[in-house]
DNA sequence: CCGGATCCTTAACGATACTG
DNA sequence: CAGTATCGTTAAGGATCCGG
């Protein structure tokens, strides 16, 4: 309903739908390095996913147009993935999100020393 | 396991963790115009939520130090949200986000006018 | 090598009722 | 006004097995 209409209509809302896959963030910063392969993705996230995991959040990121998906027609099989022009556009958002990550862990650093010393 | 220690290392599995709310981001955006009270925020939220969620949502951003709670002292009760200082910082990755969700939303209104031309 | 299909578990979300 | 407690629902994620 309401819900339906907004997305499409409020940047916020259409950027958080599109940032609500677990690992939909990672994915996309990972593909700033240019091309590449279904494995040595799953090889280079920072937890263990199983491929099903992995293969689901691709296809989702390629249906809503961020990156796209290259078939190479040969034995054995190869895939690679990239950004789409929007997907593109969003390098910008990851490194300020990347700046704001680390000021973030800081601060968190900071109330875990608190806590510590006051526990002392 | 090996999330518990990425959480406060990798700033992207960070900043996706912070984001994974449904509605973290909105109410982020909300705060930005200052200090805002409780009921002013259920009714500003682009869709219909029940204090219940919205309550959560609030007391987890909280607990993850992005925002502050203030509550005065008095009858009726009176209790105001505002951005703590590294939610202040937040700001600027909002303001990159909002410039991206546009441009997406154009995309996908370029998509959609592309499957009606060819509809037709 | 790169997946799809299926089933299961979990956690987010929402609805309702009640409180200081 | 600003919540909490509880319960039901649903969607995301994960495990396992099968296929081109």
């Amino acid at each position: 309903m309401a819900k339906k209409e907004l997305f499409g209509l409020c940047p916020y809302v259409t950027a958080q739908k599109v940032l609500t896959g677990k690992w939909s963030m990672y994915i996309l910063y990972l593909l700033t390095d240019g091309p590449i392969r279904f494995n040595e993705l799953q090889r280079r996230m920072p937890e263990e996913m199983t491929h099903t995991t992995l293969s689901r959040q691709l296809k989702t990121l390629e249906d809503e147009g961020l990156i796209v998906r290259i078939e190479y027609q040969q034995i054995p099989p190869k895939v690679e993935y990239q950004l789409s022009e929007i997907g593109e556009k969003f390098r910008k958002v990851l490194s300020v999100l990347e700046v704001w990550g680390n000021e973030y862990i800081a601060y968190l650093d900071d109330v875990k020393r608190t806590l510590r010393e006051a526990g002392t």
